[in-house]
DNA sequence: TGAATTGTTATCGT
DNA sequence: AACGATAACAATTC
């Protein structure tokens, strides 16, 4: 569920305390979730100090003092929580740190699906992540170029971690809403025009979510506002903020999708078929 | 109670 | 072979 701007808002809020820290020692009561186990990953992070706080896609990256990291994917329902914040214990706690100043910082995960993960070779880990959305070097040529690479349909194509890092289910349905395109728009047939919107309406949806702290729609992620702000997910048969219009709710990729069937026609208004055919031989 | 939820990976087909 | 579509899976909530 934490997608870029949720990932972005847990780092920029948990930095000031964590980075300087020290780890006492590090225990887990789910080892499945430790990359590649417990026992080692235990052992490099004891008595490690965490020098910096970052983020790379939808991984929360722990800077470490021997020139390490540790990888956290939050998946759907994990949470970092200080042990002195909480009112009282949290539930589903899965892996604790201690810190050589006495502080505690739980990970929560209810479904258990987060990842821990400790490399030597951060490169390596991040390898199959595609450009950062929010990044300089991810231009609109950058996304004409992906786009025309492939022949996907839209939705599954920027759900795709490696092509783009860090959208999900919120951004991907809310960026092909301001861009006017239907999720079920086969990559290659974009125009340079509507490729060019597309890139500006993922760039600010994701900027506009993170100035508003991200999206809470359940107990899963707290503490944002975007979801005053969405134009779609989760707002089906609710009235479209651009012309009123009904919004609806279909199922691409395996995914539940919103859109406004106005906003968002299936072919565009031009050309809705093409005649072209491999003539290779 | 079981349908819904998400990102990742394995598998199948072209 | 490389790519794209699809299914399965992790486990829990309401």
């Amino acid at each position: 569920m934490p997608e870029l701007p949720e990932v972005e808002t847990i780092v920029r809020n948990f930095r000031p305390r964590l980075v300087g820290q020290r780890i006492a020692s590090f225990n887990t009561s789910w080892p499945k979730s430790i990359t590649p186990s417990f026992p080692r990953v235990r052992s490099a992070l004891t008595d490690r100090s965490i020098t910096a706080l970052t983020r790379r896609g939808k991984f929360i990256v722990l800077h470490l003092n021997d020139a390490s990291w540790l990888l956290v994917h939050l998946r759907m329902s994990g949470r970092f929580e200080w042990a002195a914040d909480a009112p009282r214990r949290p539930n589903h706690i899965r892996s604790t740190w201690r810190f050589t100043t006495g502080e505690k910082l739980y990970f929560c995960d209810a479904r258990k699906f987060g990842r821990i993960t400790h490399t030597h070779d951060l490169a390596i880990a991040t390898a199959d992540l595609g450009p950062e959305p929010l990044a300089r070097n991810f231009t609109p040529t950058a996304l004409r170029t992906i786009l025309k690479q492939r022949r996907r349909q839209l939705k599954p194509l920027l759900l795709d971690q490696s092509v783009i890092a860090g959208l999900g289910n919120i951004y991907t349905d809310e960026a092909l809403h301001r861009a006017g395109l239907h999720p079920a728009t086969t990559s290659d047939r974009v125009s340079a025009t509507q490729s060019e919107r597309l890139h500006e309406s993922i760039r600010s949806v994701l900027r506009l979510a993170i100035r508003n702290h991200g999206t809470s729609i359940d107990w899963i992620y707290p503490g944002g506002w975007m979801q005053k702000r969405l134009r779609v997910y989760g707002r089906t048969n609710e009235p479209c903020r651009t012309c009123g219009t009904p919004i609806k709710s279909l199922r691409i990729a395996q995914r539940g999708t919103h859109i406004c069937p106005k906003c968002q026609p299936k072919n565009g208004h031009k050309r809705t078929r093409r005649r072209k055919r491999s003539t290779k031989g």
